[in-house]
Formats: C-alpha cells, structure tokens, sequence
DNA sequence: GCATGCCCATAGCCTACGGCTATGGTCACC
DNA sequence: GGTGACCATAGCCGTAGGCTATGGGCATGC
C-alpha cells in the first residue's frame, strides 16, 4: 500500500468519478485505475461498484475512508511538524542569478523547491555576476549564481562550479542559417557580421568580445545595450546575430542556434556563497534541492550545449 | 515519502543502530541506508545523529518518531477493518494439489497469500487428480490443482488450463547423462533403461506408460510405488531413472534432468472447481493471488520446462 | 603503530513499478 | 443505430528501490 493509493482513493471517493478524480489528482486516468486496483488486489476487497456514472463505495470502501483521511492527515503534520523544528517552515532564501540563468533551469528548480517547502520565501535578484558578487559580500544575497572565473578573485566567497555551457550563435528563425557549413562557426566568422550585443555588465558581452579581439578583429555592432530579453527579440526582427548561453533558447520557436567551432566558448557557472558566515539552513536546503535537480536532469532535458558538472562533495 | 520508509525509521529509532535495523527490517543495509537518506531529504532535515555505535535522534526525529508510528498503527487498521468487512479476515482456503505442484510452485504461492490474509486458515490435500476431483465433488474442497486432461469428463467442474509442463528424465547427478546426445532423449531410449515409477494413481505414470506403449514397448521397471520423494531419493541413490514433471527437479543437487525431444511430453496443470456452486471469498481471493502470483513469476524463475499460460479471463 | 574489525556510505547494476498514450468495450441517451 | 461518456486494457518508458561489492573512518588490541 502507498501514500498516493490513498491519496488516488480519497479523489475517486469525493469526486464519485474516476476521470475527475484522475485531473483533480494531475494524473492520467489509467495511471489512478491501475492505482486503485492494485489497492483493492492489495487490500483483498473491492472498495468500489462501478456503475455507469455512478461509482459508489462498498462497505470496504467506506471502513477504509476515515483511516485513509486519517493517514494523509497525519502525513501532513509529520512533514510540517519536522520542518518547523528544522526551522524549515519559515524562511527565505535569497537568490542571485544571472539573466540567463532565471529564464532557463531556475524556474523549474524554484517550483519545485517551492512545493516541497511552501513557507519559504523566494527572493531572486536577476543581474550580472559583478553585480551578484558584491551584493553577496553587502549580506544582501544568502547565495549566488554566477559564472567563473571571478574577476575579483576575492578569497572571501566560496565557489562551486556546477555547469559548463556553450555559448551559441543565434539568428531569426527564418534567415539562412550564418554558418557556412551550416553545422557550427567559427569565430572569425563573425567579423563583419551585424552582431546584437547585450549592455555592458553582461558576462557574456566581455567572453563574446575578448574572443573577437584574440583571433584578431574587433566585431561590427548593428545594436549595443540590451537585456537578455531585447537582444533576442533583436535578432527575431532580423537586426542581426548575437552569441547567447544555448540555454535561452528553450521554448524560442523564432530562433535557431548554431554552436560555435572548437575551440569554442564555454562558460562556467557556478554556485557562491561567503566563505565567512555559514549559510542558513535555508539556503543549505536550496542549494541541495538544486544539485539533486540538476544532477537528476536527463540528457535529454539538459541538451547538446549543457553539462552537469558533478560537485566534488558539495 | 513512502510507508516503508517510515518503517525503517522506526527500525533504526528502536534499535539505534542501522545494520540491526535493516535486518530487522528484512533488507539489505545499503538499501535501508539509503532510504533513511531519501526522507532526510524529503523532509529538509536530517533525522539522525551519526556517531559511532551511538545512533541518536535528532529534535526533527523525535519529532517524527511519533506520528511515523501512529501512520503505521492505522495502515495496520486499515487492512484489518477492511479485510474484515470484505469477510477476508477470518475463513478458510481448503485447496487440493497433486504431490509434484506441492513440493514445487505452491509453497512460494501460499506463503505470500498468508502473509497478505494471516486469518485464513490454508487446508492443503496432497493426492492425485482423480481423488481430488472426487474430493472436490463432494465439496471437500474449495479449488483444486490438477491434471488435464480429466478422465472423468464431468461438466459439473470448471477447469482453467494455469501451466504446462515439460516431463523430464530424471537420473542421478554423479552418474552419466542417460541421454545419447547428452542434451535430450527420445521416449524410445527409455527401452530396456530400469525406470523407478511412482505408484498407480500418479498422473505422471499413466502418461509415462501410454507413452512408452504408443512407442510400441513396455518398459522396464526397477522399482514401484512409490510417492514423490521416494522416487526421487530411488533415482538418487541409482536405482534408475524416472520421468518427472520438471519443477519438481528445484532445490535437488542430487538429481540432473534431461528433456524429452520432441514430441514432449507435457502436461497441463488447471485449476478446478465446482460449477454448481460459487466459490467462497476466500477462494476466489486465493484464485486471484495464484494467478497473479504465477502471471508474475519470472523466466528465470520459471526455467524452460515450464509455462504459464495466460488465463482467458479468470 | 599498525592491523583488524565494525559499521555506515557510496557505486553500479537490475528489476519492477508507476507514469504515459492509444485503444477497446460497454452503457446511456439522442 | 449512431454518438459520446467513461472506465479498463495494452504496451512502452524511465526511475525508484532492491541487491552485491567496496570504500572509508573510527575504535580497539597486540
């Protein structure tokens, strides 16, 4: 018997419904029938009649009912009781990220870490890692995501790199792809090219442009100044390319990717906190709860241009 | 979180110690190990206090020990009230087999139906198919193990085909393979072998004889009469051969087999009862649990002289 | 002081279970 | 008799939970 056959017979019993039990449960309707027989088979007893539009509990069904309630009930409390004394009840966790960071992994990581801990609080600060970096040294920030290598190598945060990321090269959707071979670029191959470029501040502005001048050319701007969210709406109007972290590209029909030629563009990033004061129980939870995500992502959800990287001990 | 887990943190919290507990618990270490850790983690704080030889609560585990213990405590409720109401708590399964499925598959079978209904007495009657089919009619029985084809081709009996078996010849695993080929034998080199056969009544012998005769021969018999295991120990102690259903051959070092080359012989095993009267709760319910029981056997566990056929309907 | 043993954690593998989609079958109602 | 509602069945897939083997830390003993 399962915590969630009771939770699936509980549905059926208020809704007198299988379908709408099944929605009410978020499952698909043969996942919560097999549910339900396996406990009727496990129990020994039918707990329903099944007429047409008319499901009742038989005399099984309805002993088990008060203990079913009973059970979750206290499955409740003892999660909420083990919180509050972790003092995992309340809380907050403040979280600095980098823009392509909050529109890619963090939203599905933040929801989930929600739902097991729904009285913490969620704070995130979206900026650049110089911006997270001082805020995180001023106490303003419990941890940070951002992207290494530091450049003040202050000796007084703490860094664990989780992610290596490449760096793409992205176009309107409808365009003739930029790249000559049409699989990746090089990066010479952007002299010349129209590039849209984030403002100053972005990380990846700086790797972008100090990759241009070490193999030789300074890159021709057609837009300069935007957010994450601009560029990209730039380069859907066609102003030009740009290279963004392959992970904004999530759910964005109106743009293709071409990864760019080894040696190509990566970037680290990493999880910070201060090194002089221990991180709240809070903010200890978060960042497992983002490991144990990140680590239980599948290929297929992480992509070509995206690589876990397994932290040392953590 | 899930039920077992809860119960291996009671195991630990009682016994303070995490190899205990998972014997305790009937598992391995590592396994009970790592569930303690999932519902650390499910819960955002750890439960215990790792110190050597001295196991100890933490407050989110003194917190938890309680409730985990009611949880379980109505679990428990739960199955008795509602077994209770499905008339399964008390009752009785009075349930014929013939020699070779007791000694074989039956025991696996009602161990686990024991343990799911632990008030159900279980009267098991060791004979062979006529005498349980008798038995059966005179309602001395609930269901009945048996060999098709029935020579009394009584209507008033519902028989579903369940098995099918392969007879094997069976010899002492010292001695040299009786087969020619060394991998599976005609029935015509039974022929001038000294055959250890069991006695009139046996299911195996009629079919092992009119087999031999329809081979045009009679065979050659050593020794007579005897049950099951006489048989077997004869064979072992190199008296001769004998032709055996295959799953008898389990757990036996002592014994080899060898197949029958094709055409086998073969048996099919059925489950039997009266149509005249609807079987007991009980005895469906045991009905049920064989079934499934058998429908989730592995291949492994099955071996290659055994099959299961699916049930129509059952 | 190193060897030994106890005991919990980690690693890696395998099966089985819970999820899904697609489809079937049955009843009610137009 | 056609149609729609609704639960069951079939078949596939990924992960969770089991196992064995091994690591690694801390005591204890010769």
């Amino acid at each position: 018997m399962q915590f969630q056959q009771l939770a699936y017979f509980l549905a059926v019993a208020e809704t007198r419904h299988f379908t709408r039990a099944a929605e009410l449960s978020r499952v698909a309707q043969p996942s919560l029938s097999k549910q339900i027989r396996a406990l009727e088979e496990d129990l020994g007893a039918p707990l329903f009649r099944r007429a047409r539009g008319n499901i009742t509990l038989t005399p099984a069904g309805e002993a088990l009912l008060p203990l079913a309630q009973r059970i979750l009930t206290d499955l409740e409390t003892a999660r909420r009781e083990v919180q509050e004394l972790a003092g995992m009840r309340r809380g907050r966790v403040r979280l600095g990220a980098t823009p392509s960071l909050c529109a890619g992994l963090l939203a599905d990581a933040l929801a989930g870490f929600h739902g097991r801990f729904p009285g913490i609080e969620l704070q995130v600060e979206e900026s650049g890692s110089r911006d997270l970096i001082r805020a995180l040294g001023k106490g303003e920030l419990d941890l940070a995501l951002i992207i290494l290598p530091l450049q003040s190598s202050d000796p007084a945060f703490v860094t664990t790199p989780i992610l290596r990321e490449n760096l793409v090269v992205v176009s309107a959707a409808g365009a003739p792809s930029p790249a000559v071979d049409g699989a990746s670029m090089r990066i010479t191959e952007l002299r010349d090219r129209p590039l849209v470029m984030f403002r100053r501040g972005y990380d990846v502005r700086e790797a972008t442009l100090h990759a241009c001048r070490a193999a030789g050319f300074e890159p021709h701007l057609a837009v300069e100044g935007g957010e994450m969210d601009a560029v990209l709406r730039f380069v859907e109007a066609g102003l030009g390319i740009a290279v963004v972290p392959s992970m904004v590209l999530k759910n964005r029909p109106g743009l293709q990717g071409v990864p760019l030629a080894r040696p190509r563009l990566l970037r680290t990033i990493a999880l910070a906190h201060r090194k002089d004061v221990d991180p709240s129980h809070t903010a200890k939870a978060f960042r497992r709860h983002l490991m144990t995500y990140l680590t239980h992502l599948t290929r297929d959800e992480l992509g070509e241009d995206l690589e876990v990287i397994a932290p040392l001990t953590a």
